[in-house]
DNA sequence: TCCGAATTTGAATGCGTTTTCAATTCTGAG
DNA sequence: CTCAGAATTGAAAACGCATTCAAATTCGGA
């Protein structure tokens, strides 16, 4: 039971409580072995009296780590990132590191004076989910030696480490799946590709599947939505009034393809009677829906998870290595999808 | 355009080579108008050149602030409170503060142990989502100052300052809709209220409307379903197995309540024809579905938004004020309710 | 050109902690 | 009971920065 914070609990007071010096009571933190058992009671004893608590800030002076990691994402505020947030937080936290959050809104700009702010902090580490940065913010990562990575993303090429699953492969079989189901009027939903290398990995991949299949995809085929439901929606309802709906929509991730669904279910369309829906990305829920979302499985929580613990193990081990780790994906074929 | 990192660029590497005192550096950044101009150009110079980056860590042991807010979450991975934290980061940033946050998984323990990490970062505040603490914590507080809130539950009655909605009149307010289309034979959904004030008010103003409707609710018609899209639906399916479905069903939260409607639109009941469903958060998403859910308005964003200012706003004023904010709920009549 | 005031700068001190390194106390074998 | 070596503790020097206060410089006007 902690007395009144009279005039400052710092380890000076500490030391005064207990009857050591500062060098004992510090060293009953950091080595405890190093000090006689009965000692480090007294000491604890002063500590929980006077309610004393350690100031990282102080310990990080020394070169020792600020036990803080910085999480760089586009924005908290969507499913699939707060799922990796949160599997990223406790992976960390398992190793005892906060995390520092920020999101930067696909802006790069603000991406860069993130990182900043989080360097002024003195982070151990970073994490930036996708891999489209700017030119300044390279530089500057490039002039840290703290470790720095992408998640969500697999690319073997990339000159940091990531871990993330093959978002391209991902679109591929989305599309394919579909031609296989003989498919061949088909229309996309994929949000803006601009600074946003995931979904245009995706993207990528269909448009490849598709142009190994012979298949044209005309631009009026081509839809750019945002990630929204919403806006999915109105666009599904707006393809169905102007009377050109096609067999099948593949969306670029499970948020568009629900906005899908809803606005064929608002217009009676049959599903997958009339139209097949294609997600990718595989949210919670996704497979909970009816009829359940056929869609590409990206394990968010493993990609969190581990990126966390990589992160984590590069900065306990100062390791500066490049790691490359790919989590899988898998077809999900759910009910949404028939064979025309 | 920084050179190497080569030794360490510190406020003396910097002021050494702008052949200036460190005085002079530190003066150029805290106060840049008592230090002339060409002289700071100077620096700036010496600033870019070394890639010079400030310690946080070093000024915040000068009793300055450390520029971090440390917020506390049952989860991140809930859509809900994702959107929570994305708004009070964004009203925290605009005043200079980072975030740390960390979640504990609705384990009070946790939440004690999460807060003094947070006193060790020495953040500038903190704020809980949540309102139910162990003793422990609330001792905790009482002897740091450091302004505390508790966000997305309003009680006006709190030893802590909160923003929030009332969630009791949510519940209130949802299960009075239901009462006014005239039904009495209706489950409830509710997620376990054990440490969760906010669910439980919720379940408390929702069964204070019934009682003072003179509705019996049988223990049988109350169910405790977890925060899941795929527990509710399977609940909802056991209903209909059953052969005990209600004319309606109240959901605890939005999420729970899109399970329901998965569940029923599985074993093909009308909605809103056979059973009205009603929810009760308004996530987004909620009304884009088919049809849009009815469930009472939660402002989430609104509440993060307020509360990250009103946070920020007691640290820079070092007020120590209790203040309450009510955030508005709003009855949204949606399309799964219809009179019986 | 010179003087006092205003502006600009630097030396020194402190912040809360860790970390040598040396001093002290203890231990057990002889 | 002694003494070497082990175990334990303390004094003092960093760590990177902000601030105080005094010194140095510059400026305006006579």
């Amino acid at each position: 039971m902690p007395i009144r914070k009279q005039s400052k609990a710092d380890i000076v007071a500490v030391a005064n409580e207990a009857g050591v010096s500062i060098s004992t009571v510090s060293r009953s933190f950091n080595h405890p072995d190093l000090v006689k058992p009965q000692t480090r009671k007294k000491i604890d004893r002063a500590v929980r009296k006077l309610g004393y608590i350690r100031n990282r800030a102080a310990q990080t002076m020394h070169g020792i780590r600020s036990a803080t990691i910085g999480l760089v994402v586009p924005t908290i505020d969507h499913a699939i990132f707060a799922e990796v947030t949160q599997a990223f937080s406790d992976a960390v936290e398992h190793h005892g590191f906060t995390i520092l959050v920020a999101s930067h809104g696909y802006d790069l700009e603000r991406e860069y004076a993130i990182f900043r702010k989080f360097l002024e902090h003195r982070v151990d580490g970073v994490a930036f989910i996708g891999m489209d940065h700017s030119e300044d913010l390279r530089q500057l990562i490039a002039h840290q030696d703290i470790p720095a990575m992408s998640v969500w993303n697999y690319d073997p090429s990339s000159g940091y480490s990531c871990v993330g699953a093959d978002n391209k492969a991902a679109g591929r079989t989305a599309a394919q799946y579909l031609l296989d189901l003989g498919h061949r009027d088909i229309v996309t939903m994929f949000p803006p590709v601009t600074d946003n290398d995931r979904a245009r990995a995706r993207r990528d991949g269909a448009m490849d599947a598709f142009e190994q299949a012979g298949l044209e995809m005309p631009q009026a085929r081509q839809l750019e939505v945002s990630y929204s439901i919403a806006e999915a929606k109105a666009r599904t309802v707006a393809l169905i009034e102007a009377d050109v709906l096609p067999t099948a929509i593949l969306c670029g991730n499970d948020i568009i393809a629900q906005g899908v669904l809803h606005g064929l279910r608002k217009k009676g369309i049959d599903i997958p009677g009339q139209v097949s829906v294609m997600g990718i990305g595989d949210f919670p829920g996704s497979k909970e829906m009816e009829p359940p979302l056929s869609t590409v499985r990206i394990p968010a929580r493993e990609i969190g998870s581990r990126a966390g613990e990589t992160l984590a193990q590069a900065i306990i081990h100062q390791s500066s290595d490049i790691v490359h780790i790919q989590c899988d994906t898998a077809l999900v074929p759910g009910g949404t999808c028939r064979p025309v």
